[in-house]
This record gives C-alpha cells, structure tokens and sequence, in this order.
DNA sequence: AACTATACGGAGGCAGCCTCCGCTTTGTCA
DNA sequence: TGACAAAGCGGAGGCTGCCTCCGTATAGTT
C-alpha cells in the first residue's frame, strides 16, 4: 500500500506532498526508489549526492522535494510501515495469543530490514517528530485490537498498552550487536513477561 | 576505577596507550574530561573542534592521541562500564532475583547516563571492535555470577546466558522514545520472561 | 647548557550538506 | 498549434566538520 496524498488522511503522515507536474513526480518517485536502495545497501554514510546520482536527477531537485534529509528517510520508511500495519489483520483468527506475538514477529522482521533507515530517522529527527507520531499511530491502531483481545482472554496482563508492548520489542530488535537468532529469542522471552502474574 | 595502563589486563580494554611526556599527559587527560563534558551536554553532532578548544589544546592534538573518533568515545565511555561492572559485588547477599534485577536496573541507569556516547559507538564502530568484546566482557564477567546464582536458586530460567540477559535489558534501557518511567516498567516486564515457565 | 625525542598546533585539503539562480519543461489558454 | 507563465531542473559554489602534515616548541637527559 503505498503512501499518496489520496489515501492519507490527517493522521496518517507527515510526508511532503508529493509534487502535481509530470515531471516532478516522476524525480519524486525515482529518488525514494533510490534512497530505498542505497540505504538497503549501504551499511552506513549513505550521501545524498550518491542518491541523487542514482536516481539520475541533480542533487538540486533531491532538496527540492526532500529539503531536510529526514524528509526522504521518512519517505523510504513509511509504506512499509503501512505495510506491517495492515498486516495485522492477517493474524485476526488465530488464538489471542498468537495473533499478538504473531504479529510482534513480523514487526519484528521489519524492523531487521529497516535497521539503517531506522538508525538514520532516530540520528537526524526529533523524538517526537509528528513523523514518529504518525507513524506509532498507525502502528498502535493495527495492533490495539490483537493486544486488547488477548487481555480480554486472560493471557496478557493488564497493566500494559499497546504503546508498552511494541517499545518494548523495537528496543531488542533493534540491538545492533544481536544476530536475529538471538534477537528473536530474546523477544521470545521478553513477551513471556506479558503472561499475567501467576 | 579510572583505566589506566597499569591496572589493565590485556582482556580488558582496547583503549590508546597513555602518553608518556608529563605535557602529553596531560592534554591526554584534558581531552577525555572535555570529552564528557561535551558529549554529556550536546544532544547530538558534537564536534571534534569543540571538544579541542574546551580541553584548550589544538586540533592537532586531539587527533595524535585519539588518531580516529571512535577512540576518543571509547576513552570517555570505558570507565563508566567499569563501574557499573564493579557494582555487581554490592548486590552480593541479596536474594539471587533482586541481586540480579537490582544490578540490572542499574545497567539501565547508566545507559541512561551514556546514551548519546552510546549512539556515537554504535554509528561510528564495528560491531565487533575489539573495545565491545572488551566492555561487553567486563560487564559479562559481573553479571554472570549473579546470573548462575539466581538459575541455581531456581528463579530464573535455565536457557539464557548472561550475553541475552544484558541484551535484552539494554534493548529496551537504549529506547530513544520512551521516558524513563516508560523504561523501568519495561525492564521489568521483560525480566518477568526470565522467570521459569510454569 | 645543549641536545634530541616527543609533542604541540593550526593551516589547509577534502568531502558531504545545502542554497541559489539561470535555464528548461510542462500545462494551459486562445 | 503557438505562445506564455508557472513549475521544475541542475550543478556550481559556499559552508562546515573531519583529518593530515609539518614547522615550531618543550620535556627530559647528559
């Protein structure tokens, strides 16, 4: 699903708007397709002028649509934020207990595939960006229902939001001296905490 | 416990040797307090220059000593690490789950205290830089004890190792958005996943 | 005091970030 | 279809921070 000016409401982003002329959307389009892949790539110090240049248009027309660097990491990260968003969904007839770490695993792999994207979005944005808030907010919107309905059946304690839940997995997914065997374990245990005190 | 030449190991640490001309010595020394000082204000992209006017010594200087960035971090990260190991012995005869929870909350009081330094290693240094493995054994080797002592009483399950306890609790400690009331709660929600499964 | 190894410091080269403005393209209106 | 404004393009160049190099200064030694 991807992120244009027709499907978002106020709440979804914060995202530039994507430009009217042909031309202009065109070099909008190729340079978060760029950006997309150098950050895959690029274990660190992605540059701008590299992007750019990938995209076949000048470094000027990047800051035209992209004027702070954080404007294009956002661009890049958003839809598959959207993506693993609606995947929730996927998990809506599984047993309450699945369905919520179920889904946490798959928040979880994307977060493996975005690590330098993420690390560039935490470097160069504000904490509480109205980027960040967009995009928990999509995130806790999808995953709400399947947190609720597991303290609804008893197997996750009350004591905690949606907000809680998904930090709580970010931060060891996002450990960056972990290999994603042990990440995944760990997330593992750290999710057997949310069984309710015996 | 400050590092210094004479009191490490040759596991300990990976840190630049200490000069020896009494002058060097001392803009040595000046450098690091700078460091901190410096890195403990700014809240991001604090610069080389800076810290060298602060500890009022040249450039020049600052780059003999600590030839690459990465070095003049390890040097105003290291002795905390060492503290925060040492202070595993104070929670000694304590019962084994508080000993163990007790150290690690105050894991996560010092990352708290270290988190733009920590941001600075991790963009800046391999994974596996040998100044890691040097602080992760440190703090490995004072935790494992109280690690051991709480899978022998029972209370904490028997498939993790020191290494995962201290990822997960750092995981979460390194939360760039969450508040640190937000944190502590975490921290023991997820160490409630080291309880064994009933 | 003289000497040498050690250390100092900042000018300057380099690279990436970003701005600015003259030129080009698009879309529109007759 | 031609002509015109508005929108967009691109890269030269300024700025800043990283780092090197080398002429000068100082500690320690004899």
């Amino acid at each position: 699903m991807a992120a244009t000016p027709e499907t978002m409401t106020a709440t979804a982003t914060a995202l530039p708007d994507r430009p009217k002329r042909a031309d202009a959307r065109r070099n909008y389009d190729k340079l978060v397709a760029a950006a997309r892949e150098v950050f895959a790539e690029q274990e660190t110090g992605a540059t701008l002028e590299e992007i750019s240049k990938r995209a076949g248009v000048g470094i000027g027309t990047l800051y035209r649509h992209f004027p702070a660097r954080e404007n294009l990491i956002e661009a890049a990260y958003y839809d598959g934020v959207e993506e693993v968003a609606t995947s929730a969904i996927r998990f809506a007839d599984e047993e309450p207990w699945e369905a919520l770490t179920g889904w946490l695993r798959e928040v979880v792999a994307f977060a493996a595939t975005k690590r330098v994207l993420a690390d560039e979005m935490f470097a160069v944005m504000d904490r509480d960006a109205p980027f960040f808030k967009s995009c928990s907010g999509v995130v806790y919107d999808a995953g709400e229902p399947l947190l609720s309905r597991a303290q609804d059946a008893g197997v996750v304690r009350d004591d905690v939001d949606i907000n809680d839940v998904t930090k709580m997995v970010m931060g060891i997914a996002n450990l960056r001296t972990a290999p994603a065997e042990q990440i995944e374990r760990l997330v593992a245990v750290a999710l057997d905490g949310l069984r309710p005190p015996a």
